[in-house]
RNA sequence: UGGGGAAUAGUGUAAUGGCAGCACAAGUGACUCUGAAUCACUUAGUCUAGGUUCGAAUCCUAGUUCCCCAGCCA
């Protein structure tokens, strides 16, 4: 017998939430499911750390009472700053996820990190090492040859306590000495050859200040943390495989709670720079005008180009999670931007590059209202009136003297739509001494009005307009990719990276038209302009004038076509 | 040259011994108050070589290629 639902596959889960599946199944963590998302605050979060947010927010939403903490792993006051907090808190929640009151800080266990070192050096497995940096890099050996070890390797329980507490206390000058786990100085794995614990760093912390001049190394706190916190899964990225065994290593030696760490691989994105180290020198070297700059990767430039939340939740959702590196078609993006702004945002009509248009059989001074549908998409939007006169702008690229074949809309003779007004035929072209077209002079049919015409004439060609007597000046900045290539981290041995940047990445428009309806919009507030894509009110608006950030383009199938001719 | 990972259409991913499927991209067509959106269709794939099996993307063996590790960064 032929089963019909034969063709139904079962939908399947990614690597980590299979995981964590089928430790449900097994009750190995009684029922548990706790992840965390920990940032290191050194920088703004870009949309490959969203891919990370989606994942442990993702998978504790879906599982019931799962938790996700939101944690700062700030082992590093050299390089971390109040401000990074700040627009982390900012973008996680913008993004639409939930921590409650779980906000952690791995400084806020700063002393039970220092607790659990003085037991580990009591158990005999961590010594102070007197090697400066360089002499400890010698002695770790490399790839192929085991390390030596150290001179200091071998102190007693009571001397290296004693000088741990001195360390502690700020008896010794940055670099002098470190805290070591005493493992294997020949293991294969170079990360097991007694990595350091803790540094001396005089160094003020955001948040504790000058109590401490010691801190912890990453493969020593990160492993705390998630056990103090009852993590369940720690899912970090690939290039931590190695440290795996290691952060085994700690939690088994003190004997605490164990959570499995669960690796995966980041997010790569055509044309796309996504090292914090990178997207830093493009904010100081001034190659941007700040983390938040709308051509930035960073949640905050994509917030302010206009990208909403549940497009990137979608992004990420489709990009999936698995064990292999990849590189994702910022196409795909834009896709899940288009998808969700063409279900959410107003319509609205605007001309880029404006042409003038005057009716020149509509009366002189005259104007009227007209309705226009806000959101096919969306009935409950409802609809606003858009104003018509007597002078109107279209835009510049919608009229051709010459039509080729395949060009459908306005040319001398022709009768095309102006959407939700009438019917307009193109009579007279006016130029200017240089023969440009300045200004067209046309004639509307009064028995089109709205757009339809009572003898079921036909137009092949709808057109936006706006009217000259009633639109607003506003300014447009349209993006482009900030790099030219598809992989732009990859350049040549030595080349600055910046070398791939692409310099018509920005450009302004300050003449466009729009008509009065968007009039004192909040920033954020997303428009689809009708045929030209999805535009957002940008912050740097003023009350004089409007400035929009182009979200994303619409297909353009004319300009296909005349590419092909 | 040590250790740790990985390999499925152009791209991103499913299929956990049983019909290689989905999405993006590309192409064709339909429809349309925008040539957008929408809808339909099309193109295109299991790294290689052996083996086990009635049957292999999946298991075994060998090879190839790619990624990560020699911070007192995370």
């Amino acid at each position: 017998m032929n089963d019909k639902n034969v063709n139904e596959r079962p939908e399947s889960l990614d690597f980590v939430r299979q995981i964590v599946a089928d430790d449900l199944k097994t009750d190995k963590w009684q029922g548990r499911v706790a992840t965390r998302f920990p940032p290191e605050p050194n920088g703004y979060l870009h949309i490959g750390h969203a891919k990370s947010i989606c994942l442990n927010f993702g998978i504790a939403a879906e599982n019931p009472g799962g938790t996700c903490n939101l944690r700062f792993d700030d082992t590093n006051p050299s390089k971390e700053e109040q401000e990074y907090v700040n627009s982390i808190i900012a973008d996680v929640k913008w993004l639409g996820w939930d921590w409650q009151d779980r906000l952690f800080f791995g400084s806020d266990y700063f002393q039970q990190m220092y607790d659990w070192a003085v037991q580990l050096i009591n158990q005999g497995q961590a010594y102070v090492c007197d090697l400066n940096a360089e002499q400890t890099r010698q002695y770790r050996g490399n790839l192929t040859q085991p390390g030596q070890d150290s001179p200091y390797r071998n102190r007693s329980v009571q001397e290296n306590l004693d000088l741990f507490a001195r360390m502690k206390n700020g008896e010794f000058p940055d670099g002098s000495r470190t805290l070591r786990a005493k493992i294997d100085m020949a293991h294969p794995n170079l990360n097991m050859r007694d990595p350091v614990m803790y540094r001396i760093l005089h160094a003020t912390h955001h948040r504790t200040g000058d109590i401490w001049c010691i801190y912890p190394m990453y493969d020593w706190a990160h492993g705390l943390e998630d056990s103090l916190e009852k993590i369940t899964h720690s899912i970090c990225t690939l290039e931590f495989e190695n440290h795996r065994p290691l952060y085994d290593w700690f939690i088994d030696q003190l004997g605490i709670y164990h959570p499995q760490q669960i690796e995966f691989a980041r997010l790569n994105l055509t044309y796309t720079v996504m090292s914090k180290r990178k997207l830093l020198s493009l904010v100081q070297d001034k190659h941007v005008s700040g983390w938040d700059d709308p051509r930035m990767p960073t949640i905050s430039g994509m917030r302010r180009r206009g990208y909403s939340p549940a497009s990137i939740r979608s992004f990420c959702q489709k990009i999936s999670v698995n064990k292999f590196n990849s590189t994702v078609d910022f196409a795909l993006l834009e896709h899940c931007v288009r998808d969700d702004l063409n279900k959410t945002s107003s319509r609205v009509m605007a001309v880029l590059n404006p042409l003038k248009v005057i009716i020149t059989n509509y009366p002189e001074g005259q104007s009227e209202q007209l309705p226009a549908v806000n959101n096919p998409e969306d009935e409950s939007a409802g609809t606003r009136m858009v104003p018509f006169g007597r002078e109107l702008f279209i835009e510049q690229e919608d009229f051709m003297e010459e039509p080729p074949k395949k060009f459908f809309r306005l040319a001398p003779g022709r009768e095309v739509r102006l959407r939700y007004a009438y019917f307009i035929t193109c009579n007279e072209v006016i130029k200017d001494k240089q023969g440009n077209v300045t200004e067209l002079l046309c004639t509307y049919d009064p028995a089109t009005k709205g757009g339809d015409s009572p003898d079921g004439r036909k137009v092949k060609a709808t057109l936006h307009w706006v009217s000259a007597q009633h639109a607003l000046d506003v300014e447009v900045r349209l993006y482009d990719h900030l790099f030219n290539k598809e992989n732009p981290e990859q350049v040549e041995q030595g080349q600055d990276f910046t070398a791939n940047m692409n310099p018509d990445s920005l450009q302004i428009n300050n003449n466009c038209k729009i008509e009065p309806a968007v009039k004192n919009a909040d920033p954020l507030t997303r428009y689809q302009f009708e045929r030209l894509g999805y535009f957002c009110v940008d912050k740097d608006s003023t009350a004089e004038k409007m400035v929009f950030n182009r979200t994303a383009t619409l297909k353009d199938t004319w300009a296909k076509v005349q590419k092909q001719q």
